[in-house]
DNA sequence: GTCTATACTAAGATAGAC
DNA sequence: GTCTATCTTAGTATAGAC
């Protein structure tokens, strides 16, 4: 019984965001095929190459942000709902810092696949700047949100900051004034 | 006279950034010693090891966007001063994308030389800031901005954005609404 | 300071047996 | 499907002669 299946790309795809978030750099099949109970060449019968695993586990972190971000959508205003995905956002980044990375990576990952995750996982947004912002600025207004989301975050990580201050009070007074800026007057 | 000097500590420099800025990855020590005109084993005689050039380069790196956003700090306003500070900074990175990314890479890069390079880089904004969004609220309002736009790049070249829409107009919105945002009323 | 030569490490990927 | 064994490429870094 050598045929038999000692595992499955989930399992691999599970183990290669694990090594991800325990390392500091990249997982290397190796390392992945040992955490999975296989050896490497095995990998290669469910992936082709690195690169599809990647995109695997890319996959999977923008569904699993796009899950957040919904549940995250809460409050009483459309004001307070975009305030707590943002504050959602940055949890996610900063609990699973290289898996979120992963979502930035350009790796020329243009498949249909991972372009409909990433839809998706803005789509919430989406429906809430279409009334706060206005429908033919709803697009610009995520991209803005998102820019300083992802450049907060991003250079927090990158250790930029500590030149003095409250990056978290940073953070809050810049989330806010975004939110004053992309917000139609009266959205309370 | 075996002993005679055939390259500098800065033509090394200088071609460790071009081979970043012209390939699709990072600089090779091999690469980089082909490209000054010696062997590779010589580069060890002016820097300890691969970190201490790159640091070297990053330096290099802050010291030139810093002359770059001060010569673009002209306008009758303060808000036109930053938004020509802006675009600057934009054009920067998308005229040296790896040369701009190494600003960001977090290498634990904390020498007293390369904080002094980020801090002397971000002064000219942060003395308009003091102006435009008050003493108290200048370092915050600097990184809101630094932030969008450091993540709107990084967004960019990472083909996040390939979803419709125009960029260049995302950009120029997301930027007036920032603007609006960190300054106070009655600036113009 | 520069060189040749080489050690060392790491990683991606494949061939072919079972 | 999984394995052992191996190929290949690539890169950092050092030893020791000149």
């Amino acid at each position: 019984m050598p045929a038999v299946a000692k595992t499955t790309d989930d399992e691999i795809a599970a183990a290669a965001r694990r090594i991800l978030e325990s390392g500091r750099g990249e997982f290397s099949m190796a390392a992945v095929a040992e955490a999975t109970g296989v050896r490497a060449p095995s990998l290669y019968k469910r992936f082709a190459d690195r690169r599809a695993l990647v995109s695997r586990v890319r996959r999977d972190a923008y569904a699993e942000l796009g899950l957040v971000l919904s549940a995250a959508a809460k409050g009483s205003t459309d004001r307070a709902r975009l305030r707590a995905m943002a504050i959602a956002y940055r949890k996610f980044a900063a609990n699973h810092p290289r898996f979120y990375a992963l979502l930035f990576s350009s790796d020329e990952d243009s498949d249909a696949a991972t372009a409909e995750a990433r839809a998706s996982s803005v789509a919430p947004a989406l429906t809430i700047l279409r009334r706060a912002a206005g429908p033919e600025r709803a697009l610009d207004a995520a991209r803005t949100l998102t820019a300083f989301l992802h450049g907060h975050i991003t250079m927090a990580q990158a250790g930029v900051f500590h030149l003095g201050g409250d990056v978290d009070g940073a953070f809050k007074y810049g989330l806010e004034r975004v939110l004053d800026g992309i917000l139609l007057q009266g959205t309370t």
